[in-house]
RNA sequence: GCGAGAGUGGCGGAAUUGGUAGACGCACUGGACUUAGGAUCCAGCGGUUAUAUCCCGUGCGGGUUCAACUCCCGCCUCUCGCACCA
């Protein structure tokens, strides 16, 4: 019979979905085990990343549901989002239906990957349903403090028309576009994220074991904890004053003078009336007009102006002159910096640059740093010096010492610095959940109250071409009475910033229908957190911070009483192909439907898995598909030959005496088909290293081979088959499930293969009579040596070893010192 | 500059606590079967060599050890993230 995965394929999936063989449902009396893979963008198709990425969920899903875990395995669809409105704009089509076109159709395609997702709990963020509990989250934040309003110079993509917070700029291009990200000043929503910065980073220690070190580290480096010292210099005239940050209040003592951002607002009143304030107006105007990736570009030169004013250090009463410079930013720190040159690379080439005074404060142990004869800062530890009372104090010690002074004259205090900013989630766009707030010239900003929710995104408006979004010209929607005092009122046309949705879809999939509140609390409880998530690594700070972020403050409003959503991370490496990412732009994207078409679900499963390990990056080529291909027919052909001979059982259940009916053959199947459990359990456990599980059952394979046209004429050779093929067919399963299912079933198998126990191996079954010893001389291998595995006698082997021909070859004209013998292993004879 | 990861055949990749480097697959070569083979089955396949049980070989240079892809020290290269962060 010939291999034909699209009618299997097709087959077992109505089986699966008749039966309802992946529901779930939450029991206390079962060990649970929530497997998450991240929920697709629906643009129109899957792609081979997402083939990837579900792969790989698919296999730990149905692995741990045979190791009797109860799994809950769900998916569903990350639906609001500009592309929708792009689409819509360009095929004349409405957002809403083109996105729900698009989920229909991804979901066929997934379901003909066999995935194992309970479908019941599927959700899509762009039904009312899912984001009406999204706007009592923002009501509730609000209350909380949690939600503020701000104006603020924001990014703003000009290309989509709407402003993006700060992790979705990168390099200064918009993340989606690649537009050239705009400075525009515009009141927006903020969640207010940085008051979770401490434990956000702290937290991060509860996730060592299961996440990748190079996640955390981006984590780590985006929250940007910087611990130091505010320090306030008083203006020459006394009329105010200008604060610093500095991480290094140790070198005050050789601030020389003051960098302020161009955007600082004390620029104006520092140069009112002086000579030089058109020119400082100009400089601050010709900085401020440059794009951001030319402002923030490594080769830009350091440039500055004198204000004409002055500030006093309050340690030395040194007067310092105030600069303007075009690498102070506005929104780190105080937006002005003290300039120490001799210990700041950047100060100092500022200062050798307008021939600026340099103090050495800090000396290292093996030097003395003048300042005639320094060519870089030095910014390493050392001693103080010419630092009146601090002089003679190691740096550390004058960091502390410092601050107290600092704190005891309230001339600054201690203070932490994070590189984290607020997180503007209002977006100008229509496609997206709409902010439940509404504008009343009574009562002023006025969240609407929960029983009004959902406030429903209209459906029925006429997108712009330019992509502007509809809203603010749809008074059906905006106009509305204001919650408080019923008066009319102006509804906010602004759309939540899709990374909202998708901070809290794990846990509605806990139990994705009710519609009382957004969690049902005892499922929330059940299943949370997420055991397994697995998804591409550009996620690692947005989506992942943003939703760490959410279960916090969900839990602090009540929600769910949980620190971290994300017990285990795996950040699958990316799908390439002739060495590039596979892209549409690039047009080396290949189709999974062509290749379910053209080899079946199992093999693009397979070869998925089997190509790469999950963590590294994959590259596609035909010949290897084709390879995988090859070894699922092969396994089809092995069974489908035996099968009138053979019967489905127990893996591994086939015992000793049998095997050694058989012979040496015989044992040696019986210890592979062992084996095979072994290693295959181990990798996918231990490391997720699918790779070479499948490894191990190519090998059991390519044993059967080998020994079936023999074995197949006695009874207890088709005994062994027997058991050694239920073995492959089983430890298969999770990776080719359809196939595995079709043999299983032929063979006689009578329950389900996904419902089967993962198998046990016997450790008695993995030991030889004889073991192989490898023979050394002076550490290279010179023979091998069969002994009886019992043979664990050091002096035995080291005679054995020292009577071999080839190791007295090796050893003629020397002397034997020293023999290493490790039973088991080998013989290392040491002579010179 | 800071942080993280990686470097092994022609290629993708194996090698559990230091103990036979190159499992498995791809590509290639040979054989069998065949009217045919781009199907299938069997075998070979790091370099060097006429062959070998010789010699060389896991980015480079040292070291520890009976023994190092693995541990230590010092470099080089690549990838990713952050970056005039004060």
């Amino acid at each position: 019979m010939k291999y034909d995965p699209q009618h299997i394929e097709t087959k077992w999936q109505e089986i699966w979905e008749k039966g309802n063989h992946f529901h779930c449902e939450a029991d206390a009396a079962k060990p649970k085990y929530y497997c998450l893979e991240m929920f697709p963008y629906p643009s129109g198709n899957i792609h081979m990343g997402h083939v990837r990425n579900y792969s790989i969920g698919d296999v730990i899903a149905r692995f741990k549901r045979m190791q009797g875990f109860n799994v809950l395995h769900p998916m569903g669809w990350d639906a609001f989002g500009l592309p929708a409105e792009n689409a819509a704009i360009k095929h004349n089509v409405h957002p809403a239906k083109w996105t729900h076109a698009n989920i229909d159709n991804m979901r066929l395609q997934l379901k003909r990957l066999g995935y194992s997702y309970d479908w019941r709990r599927e959700v899509a963020t762009c039904i009312p349903e899912y984001y009406r509990w999204e706007q009592l989250f923002f009501i509730k934040f609000m209350e909380k403090g949690l939600i503020y309003r701000k104006k603020a110079p924001q990014n703003w993509c000009p290309s989509c028309h709407t402003v993006l917070a700060n992790e979705q700029v990168v390099d200064g291009l918009c993340w989606r576009c690649d537009s050239v990200v705009e400075q525009k000043d515009l009141t927006q929503w903020f969640v207010r994220i940085t008051n979770y910065a401490e434990e956000l980073l702290a937290d991060l220690s509860m996730l060592e074991k299961g996440w990748p070190e190079r996640v955390l580290s981006m984590q780590k480096n985006w929250i940007g904890k910087s611990i130091g010292a505010e320090i306030v210099f008083p203006l020459e005239d006394g009329a105010d004053a200008i604060t610093v940050f500095t991480t290094r209040q140790d070198t005050v003592f050789g601030a020389m003078f003051m960098s302020l951002a161009p955007e600082h607002p004390l620029v104006e009143k520092l140069i009112d009336g002086k000579p030089q304030a058109e020119d400082v107006r100009q400089f601050v105007h010709r900085i401020r007009n440059m794009d951001r990736i030319a402002r923030t570009s490594d080769t830009l030169e350091k440039e500055g102006i004198f204000t004409g004013a002055y500030c006093v250090n309050p340690f030395t009463g040194v007067k310092m002159p105030i600069w303007v410079a075009n690498f102070v930013l506005a929104e780190y720190g105080t937006g002005a910096v003290m300039a120490v040159p001799a210990h700041d690379q950047r100060d100092f080439e500022f200062a050798a640059k307008y021939r600026l005074p340099v103090k050495v404060v800090i000396q290292p142990e093996n030097e003395t740093l003048q300042p005639e004869t320094m060519v870089q800062a030095y910014d390493g530890p050392g001693t103080l010096v010419d630092s009146g009372e601090f002089s003679g104090l190691s740096n550390e010690e004058a960091k502390r010492r410092i601050a107290d002074w600092l704190e005891r004259n309230h001339k600054g205090r201690r203070t932490v610095n994070w590189r984290l900013r607020d997180w503007n989630i209002s977006r100008q766009r229509y496609w997206g959940a709409p902010i439940p707030v509404v504008y009343c010239d009574e009562c002023g900003v006025v969240p609407e109250k929960p029983e009004n929710l959902p406030i429903i995104l209209p459906l029925d408006v006429k997108t712009h071409p330019d992509g502007r979004s509809p809203l603010p010209d749809t008074p059906a929607f905006y106009e509305c009475r204001c919650p408080k005092c019923g008066k009319k009122a102006r509804r906010e046309t602004d759309t939540m910033d899709t990374f909202v949705e998708s901070s809290w879809y794990f846990m509605r999939y806990t139990d994705a229908g009710i519609d009382t509140a957004p969690f049902n609390e005892k499922a929330l409880k059940y299943w949370m957190p997420v055991d397994q998530y697995i998804g591409g690594v550009e996620h690692a700070i947005l989506h992942l911070l943003y939703s760490r972020f959410f279960v916090k403050a969900l839990r602090d409003i009540g929600y769910a009483d949980l620190a971290e959503p994300f017990s285990n991370l795996l950040t699958q490496g990316m799908v390439l192909k002739d060495g590039a990412k596979m892209s549409k732009s690039k047009g080396n994207t290949v189709e999974p439907s062509e290749m379910i078409s053209k080899y079946g679900a199992d093999t693009v499963r397979l070869f998925c898995l089997f190509a790469a390990p999950p963590e590294r990056d994959f590259d596609w080529t035909e010949s290897g598909i084709e390879g995988a291909f090859r070894f699922v027919s092969r396994v089809w052909r092995l069974v489908t030959e035996l099968q009138p001979g053979i019967r489905a059982m127990e893996p591994c259940s086939a015992s000793a005496d049998t095997a050694d009916a058989l012979g040496p053959k015989g044992k040696e199947l019986r210890l592979k088909e062992h084996a095979t459990v072994k290693k295959a359990t181990d990798d996918i456990t231990s490391r997720f290293q699918f790779n070479t599980a499948i490894a191990a059952v190519m090998e059991l394979v390519n044993a059967l081979y080998l020994v079936k046209d023999e074995f197949q004429k006695s009874a207890a050779g088709r005994e062994l088959l027997s058991s050694a093929v239920s073995t492959t067919l089983t430890v298969l399963s999770p990776f080719t499930p359809h196939l595995c299912e079709e043999l299983w079933q032929s063979i006689g198998g009578g329950a389900m293969l996904l419902n089967a126990s993962w198998p046990t191996f016997d450790e008695k079954a993995l030991v030889r009579d004889e073991v192989e010893i490898v023979l050394q001389v002076n550490g290279k291998v010179r023979g091998k040596l069969l002994v009886p595995a019992g043979e664990t006698d050091k002096k035995n082997l080291e005679a054995l070893a020292l009577a071999d021909a080839n190791v007295g070859r090796h050893t003629v004209g020397l002397t034997v010192r020293k023999v290493i013998a490790i039973p088991g292993k080998l013989v290392n004879v040491v002579a010179n």
